[in-house]
DNA sequence: TCATTTGTTACTTTATAAGTAACTTGTGAC
DNA sequence: GTCACAAGTTACTTATAAAGTAACAAATGA
């Protein structure tokens, strides 16, 4: 497959929403900064309005984050999502008369199961504020480094 | 794209080659077992020889473990396997003359690291060897339930 | 009422992995 | 030595999920 990057968008619409809340925030200004195109960007902004992350006014230019930026989590964004949201895949198709085929898929799937609580645990701890932050110290350190 | 099941694959084969040390060890089998072809089950082991986890000798059916499946984790069938490994993807595309999209990437990249991190340290603590006992136990469980 | 925007649906294109086939190389039996 | 068979490798085809695109309905406000 493609290697999706729904979540970096949807980061960077709500980021770009908090942003720039006093200028233009049609889903053609946004599509124009993630070099995508409004269609896309307004069915992204649809899920996330689904997930409380968003608000937006149908007809209207105003969309607005749903809850403070401190209390938008990577792994709310990324639930808000509909893609699949397992990061490891468990072989559905092995022999069940074997031990093993018979027996691994239940195994593998605990074992996934435990890493993807860790992933998890650690996108909870990371919110759209340190991110919004952090875009804004890159862009001061590169004006700083053209002096 | 479609969802990977390599590393169960990988994992699948380690298992087979050690629960069945004394049976029949060939691609063919233990594609029976994957429910696969055996091709792909010797790309698979190719992989996991040039990786050091396990030692094969061409020409005849002789795979074996090179370490103890107590001292092989997830994370070093992971990393032996020639996907990509980032479980999550920054968008490489976005528009560079933007505050957010100039500075997302390097933001994101930094976030996700983080996340995977978290991950393979889980991965890490996952041996072949627990996922054989898993195999046993779930086998042992249907046999008493038969009765 | 009309231009503009969001929201939604359907379709096309693209990217990555699985599946397959064919060929080369190595091994051991005879 | 040669032959059957298996591993190892390469190239190609198929399947699948996501991105990209287009079109249109619904809502808004001038």
């Amino acid at each position: 497959m493609k290697y999706s990057h729904k979540l970096s968008d949807a980061i960077h619409i709500l980021a770009y929403v908090d942003m720039f809340q006093d200028g233009d925030l049609s889903s053609q200004a946004i599509a124009g900064s993630i070099e995508s195109n409004p269609s896309l960007v307004r069915r992204l902004m649809s899920l996330l309005v689904k997930a409380d992350l968003l608000a937006t006014k149908p007809g209207t230019i105003a969309p607005k984050l749903a809850r403070p930026a401190e209390q938008i989590t990577l792994l709310v964004v990324f639930q808000a999502l509909d893609t699949d949201q397992r990061l490891l895949h468990v072989d559905e198709k092995t022999n069940p008369d074997c031990l093993v085929g018979g027996n691994i898929q239940a195994t593998l799937d605990a074992a996934y199961t435990q890493v993807q609580r860790a992933a998890e645990a650690e996108m909870a701890t990371i919110t759209l504020a340190q991110i919004i932050a952090g875009i804004r110290e890159r862009a001061i350190q590169k004006s700083s480094a053209r002096n």
